[in-house]
DNA sequence: CATTTTGTTCATAAAAACTTGAACAACTAT
DNA sequence: ATAGTTGTTCAAGTTTTTATGAACAAAATG
């Protein structure tokens, strides 16, 4: 194991110390991932990436955030899927070692399509279960209720598939098309 | 109290029953709750009021979903705040009635408004904060890259901002602009 | 092949989110 | 006032989600 061991802030930031900024970014990170319905560590683990220069492997981010070997390799692996970190082996050493993605278009869009996707793709089968139930509605007037509230939210689901490029897009290509309010 | 006890599904469907597509409608919306980050009990509130073409009171959505006073009266109170349901009072009756809103563009609207733009307010003070234990930074290089962090959040937080009303405009007006992939 | 290093899995523990219902407030009608 | 109805609040209970770490698998080293 390395011996080293460095207390203060040394020479180079070769991980071992948490800035207090990076403390900030990693709590930004983890409210972040919050709220967008992920796991808190997820976000840590990615606000950590986002601040280092250098590649980390997987034992140095337990170290550095203090979590367990399992929400650590749980949380890369799912960020990876996710397109928000990738990794590297560097040669002469066995670990694996992650890096963030920084692209916000490539974040979004992994997003996307590992989390509004499926969704969308459930959805068409929830349509489909309701209009097989509309079949089996015994009162006329329920029936045709249903119908109309079928075709409302076939309209939603259309209109949400249309979203989504949208979004990929504007997110991606930065500053042109301000949406005019007025004039 | 109302007297006549109608058993089976009878002439008008002034509540009583939820019939099979209903059921299939609010567990639509129990899971689109859950991945919008909403209790479920939310969704279920709300796709019960959907399928419906009369108002609702607190009592009859309670015995209809089966749910406690304080999740009927919590979800309610939610969802009208979101913009998802508004509510009216029937003459002759102290009971507070209550509608869902099916314009999606007003749906969409309301959980930004409620959701989104206070995460981007937040996303400012902690922008500053970040700022300010940059200050703070003893290391040389360690300031320089959080300095080039703190610009990267802050193109992010911008594009964000911008993307909200687009999402507005989008859902809302419909059909126009399909975003061409190519050519 | 025995050993060391790296990373995964998964049962259990801990934490967070949600729901419940009894107590309470507010308001009406008697 | 008094009783009855409607709706809110919040401490406690329940369920769901997330984190932990020991046991395990895989691969490289010597």
């Amino acid at each position: 194991m390395s011996s080293y061991s460095v207390s203060g802030s040394s020479i180079s930031n070769k991980s071992e110390v948490v800035e207090e900024w990076e403390s900030a970014v990693i709590d930004l990170f983890l409210h972040a991932a919050n709220s967008f319905g992920l796991p808190k560590s997820y976000g840590q683990i990615y606000g950590l990436l986002f601040c280092r220069d250098e590649p980390l492997a997987m034992d140095e981010v337990m170290e550095l955030l203090q979590i367990s070997k399992g929400s650590a390799s749980q949380g890369l692996r799912a960020l990876r899927q996710l397109g928000a970190v990738s990794s590297t082996y560097a040669q002469r050493d066995r670990k694996e070692r992650f890096v963030a993605e920084i692209r916000l278009r490539k974040l979004v869009s992994g997003f996307l399509r590992e989390q509004a996707d499926p969704h969308l793709e459930k959805g068409v089968a929830r349509l489909k279960q309701i209009e097989e139930l509309l079949g089996n509605t015994s009162s006329e007037n329920s029936q045709i209720r249903g119908i109309r509230r079928h075709e409302i939210l076939s309209v939603w689901h259309r209109q949400m598939g249309r979203l989504l490029p949208w979004v990929k897009m504007i997110v991606g290509k930065s500053d042109r098309f301000p949406p005019k309010n007025k004039k």
